[in-house]
RNA sequence: GCGGUCGUGGCGAAGUGGUUAACGCACCGGAUUGUGGCUCCGGCAUUCGUGGGUUCAAUCCCCACCGGUCGCCCCA
């Protein structure tokens, strides 16, 4: 008989007091989305778990160990997306996006990702992302753009404490021999590496860059910079979206051991974090790159791409860090305050008629005293709030009172929609 | 996957091995027989995350599990 039942491990209800927030800052978001000439693409919840493996790549710890894999009914293995690139890429193919006039095509989605992983702050098995894709062009300026689109969102919303790193991760060849170095570089070292390492070093050298443990090795220091293995025309590519960012009066820090987590990026990769107090142990905020081959690996033609994935409770929380206020209107227009059981048809059709134009109201249906009603409407903060009584009814009049003012008047109910429309457009002008 | 810490009403928060589990806020009702924000009065946990153990007796002691939270790893 009583069961006790709570929201699966790392989800959250998102409740009217804070839905307000979100609903404020996708509404912000999507302008500038407009703005840039994004348009929203919605891709299903799960996708084939091939997507994953192959788009996100089989060594990263995603895959490996965050994701939410199941069969069906028909034996076929799917998975709950743990990111977004991979499955727009999937529908830009599907759908044959390649084809369509308006190159590149440039995307955006507000989308819930899953990541079977230990919660903590700023951390979620389920959580909200917003991100971008621009698929067809690798103009370096496209890069800037999508840069210039997340700063500009963090910025418009009110975050200041804010630090844009990049780097590049270069092109094929550039990648290839930066890798080998690495191999030769750290091989000697092997032994002294931590677990993690010794791994990577063979199945993705690059991430031993990014390793937090073996930090302070002092092969570290001297460890092949990907930066002196790009090749010209590598290097001349992140030179240019440097020169845009700067145009753009973009701050950013070139950070070489910058690596990303998944397979498919290449050249432009970039993280732009929190810097704000109180912030716990996450500073990510959105992160991104460029992934050029990623089309082709899922069986499109060769098409170049660059996106990013901003988390939604992070940007939530950047903004409480830093004091941001989000303007939320708590306001009610009406409130009918209607007493004796006669009038309960007459209340019912007066709200109806009020909601039909447009004017906010809500009654009582608690069955409370007029003085339950009244603190109702008060709480509510209402605006005005509408009496009918028995004795009102009979006269075919609402009383209708101010609740910031106090001043009360007798209106028929036949003008009484007309009555408020205008007390209520006459306040919102002064 | 590993580690720290916590788990008492809608919320916040005391508390003790023993026959009534403080208090504050919120809410509901009354004083005010049709009018809010102030005041006063009253009501509001057969129960202290779940299960087991120790004990004459456990919310308080022990164990396990579950969950929250913070951190490691990695990232959004």
């Amino acid at each position: 008989m009583k069961v006790s039942m709570s929201a699966p491990r790392g989800t959250v209800d998102i409740l009217p007091k804070d839905s307000k927030k979100w609903q404020f800052v996708e509404k912000g978001i999507k302008e500038i989305c407009n703005n840039y000439n994004y348009e929203e693409i919605r891709t299903p919840l799960f996708e084939h778990t091939e997507v994953f493996q192959r788009g996100v790549g089989d060594s990263t710890d995603i895959v490996q160990k965050e994701m939410y894999t199941f069969e069906d009914r028909g034996g076929r293995s799917l998975t709950l997306r743990p990111e977004g690139t991979a499955a727009v890429s999937r529908a830009f193919v599907e759908n044959k996006l390649y084809g369509d006039p308006n190159q590149p095509v440039k995307l955006y989605y507000f989308a819930q990702m899953f990541r079977y992983e230990r919660p903590q702050k700023g951390r979620m098995r389920q959580l909200n992302q917003f991100g971008v894709e621009v698929l067809g062009s690798a103009d370096p300026a496209v890069d800037a753009e999508v840069i210039d689109l997340a700063m500009t969102v963090y910025k418009n919303l009110g975050l200041k404490s804010l630090r844009l790193v990049i780097n590049s991760l270069g092109d094929k060849e550039s990648r290839t021999n930066h890798r080998n170095a690495l191999v030769e570089h750290f091989t000697p070292h092997k032994e002294e590496l931590c677990e993690d390492c010794r791994t990577r070093l063979t199945q993705n050298p690059l991430r031993v860059l990014d390793c937090k443990k073996d930090r302070e090795h002092p092969a570290m220091k001297t460890a092949p910079s990907i930066l002196d293995y790009l090749n010209e025309e590598s290097k001349n590519y992140f030179e240019k979206v440097k020169t845009f960012l700067t145009a753009m009066g973009i701050e950013y820090i070139v950070d070489p051991n910058l690596v990303r987590g998944l397979d498919y990026y290449n050249h432009t990769a970039f993280e732009i974090m929190s810097d704000a107090e109180g912030f716990g142990a996450i500073t990510t905020l959105a992160g991104g790159g460029r992934y050029n081959g990623l089309i082709e690996e899922l069986g499109g033609p060769s098409t170049p791409g660059i996106g990013f994935g901003m988390g939604l409770e992070r940007l939530l929380m950047a903004l409480e860090a830093e004091n941001v206020e989000i303007p939320i209107d708590h306001e009610l227009d009406c409130y009918l305050v209607a007493v004796g059981e006669k009038t309960e048809e007459t209340a019912v059709k007066i709200v109806h008629e009020l909601r039909a134009k447009g004017i906010q109201v809500d009654k009582d249906y608690q069955n409370r005293k007029m003085k339950g009603q009244f603190k109702a409407a008060d709480r509510l903060q209402a605006k005005y709030v509408l009496i009918l009584g028995e004795d009102e009814l009979e006269r075919q009049v609402v009383n209708v009172k101010s609740m910031q003012t106090g001043e009360q008047v007798e209106v028929p109910i036949t003008t009484l929609v007309e009555e408020m429309q205008g007390k209520l457009q006459g306040g919102k002008e002064s």
